[in-house]
DNA sequence: TTTT
DNA sequence: TTTT
């Protein structure tokens, strides 16, 4: 309950590829996307105009892994607030290595942007998910500078593994089903301008 | 659950005076505190030192009122989130008002900064109170940035007022009490040189 | 230089207006807009669903005055990020009144949301201004977190009035002008629906 | 200028370690640190109280290396914002390897908490190294949500390189030096049980 | 009113 | 490695 120290990430970007949800032992989803943040600024000395985008692994866990799963698209803009992660995995030469991450779970929140799209299309570029129902909006529990998604849940990150692998290397980290789950995999693999 | 829009409010800085703790009609708690940030900044044109002192209006309500009025005092440094929220309440005229507060209930964080104070001294000045055990630390509920702190109660901002007044005119805004609340009261009555 | 504590506020909201600017003695753009935020949960008790809209007003100054005057309008969704701070007027009566403002200035961010409008119209509801060139983005300067905005600008707020009243009373504060500023005013008045 | 996007990371944790800092071509100061943060949780099941610590790469840049250099010692608390950025690196065997840090630059924000240390000592445990004049405080240069530590420098992230590597390796890096810097380092060299 |  |  008392903690020391604050561990905050806030990101607004868009998704690189269409969410990877899979479900934990327990039933919890998961669900991993990839954020592109980018920067534009003019060199001092050239004064051409450079850019450069980073890449964010974000995890969703639970009643937000669902909801990513089923509403965010690729090219979706999203704001995300979570709290960074690193966690150890073996590679297949056996070596330690470490992934960096963006988690999100209960208290963290996640907002779509940019409202619906208009036009029709199939769940194409850069909009929603044509879903059921949502209006687009925020997601989250407990958080409160997102004024209102107040903690449904107990008291613990139940969902997000503190630090212990989540995901089984060999299975492959497919899409929603309901079979055992995955551990320890190795980061997600994008594609090659995505860099990790 | 669904929400549209991010309202968050982060503020570090050091209380102007002690907490004033009072109840609701429903025996949840609710405190006020007053926190200075400060800027400094060097004025272009005559080079001179300048430095200004912003106050902000802090209300905490339920378990982080409770926790803050044990061991909050005069001078303690504080990290709060929370989110911005403005309530109308009428002065004597019987003219609207409004007042703009940080409100830090569930799903916000208050976290007291810089350690324990290692002298004694009976709670005085700038430090931390002499309370029973809290060795410090982050208290909050169901936010995530701060990194654990889980929301452990129900789905709804219970003890926040949504733009109701919740303390009654007339009424002394008292230090802690376990009588009857007070409601839609005007802001708390400080020395004259605060702004607000 | 060197201060002594945080100050921060993050919201993404959608404005309830067409920005306000106006120019200061020097030349500096002021832009005031309205931002609503709303959040929205389910009540415990009656298990109905509750929904709350806080509007904040927003200023910024220098050259996110201009961009704010030039893209944002009526129902624009934008990411806003500055900080709090209270100013101090007098109404009619003489008396002593505060307004709190979240300040956006060189050091802040502004990022308008949700892509650019696809469909034609004259600047209308929601969108984006049909402006000259940009296709969206974030502007602000020597903000990080923001990720490359990098403050191109000297060593002190300029723009922003610390503290001073920046508007005169009795000029109607109105678009864009290059005629001489006004000061210390009231705040702007809007809709009756917007609680200020 | 215009960015899409952002890209922020709010810590507050205590340093592991006393700053690395080293120098690059152009004079520019890089320090390193690692900041703890830690959680602690009441575990559902069993109800024991559980911790778990996350420790952050922080990278500051310029100016902000050079104070946290001088003033930053195992054990200090700092709060700090930057943005995330993954920089490749090889390894060894030339394998492609990827490390998250936290950026601070000019746009970043590091502020010192808790006030000075009122005993003597030789710049020990947890406290602020005994500098000449520092009384502590926020240093950060074109921040606003920091209040006021505005952009001096000129408009763009001169000290953080985007994603190039800035670190050359075999060469040991060391304490301040003012000789040819390092680049394509692999991350810090740390005690094993640090989980990177 | 705080803090440096 | 920090801190409580």
């Amino acid at each position: 309950m008392a903690n020391r120290g604050i561990n905050k990430v806030i990101l607004i970007g868009h998704l690189g590829q269409d969410p990877e949800v899979r479900y934990m032992p327990n039933g919890n989803a998961v669900a991993n996307i990839t954020l592109a943040t980018s920067e534009t600024w003019r060199d001092k000395q050239t004064g051409e105009q450079k850019e450069r985008t980073e890449w964010h692994r974000v995890v969703f866990f639970g009643k937000l892994a669902e909801i990513a799963g089923e509403y965010l698209r690729k090219g979706s803009q999203v704001y995300v607030e979570g709290r960074l992660q690193t966690r150890k995995w073996q590679d297949q030469g056996g070596q330690d290595r470490y992934t960096t991450e963006v988690v999100v779970d209960m208290g963290g929140v996640m907002q779509m942007l940019g409202g619906r799209p208009q036009g029709g299309g199939q769940g194409g570029q850069g909009g929603w998910n044509q879903g059921g129902q949502p209006a687009g909006g925020q997601y989250g529990a407990g958080q409160q500078g997102g004024q209102g998604n107040w903690g449904q849940q107990g008291g613990q990150p139940q969902g997000a593994p503190q630090g212990q692998p989540y995901a089984q290397q060999g299975q492959p980290a497919s899409k929603p089903q309901s079979q055992p789950p995955v551990y320890n995999e190795p980061p997600m693999d994008f594609d090659d301008d995505i860099p990790f």
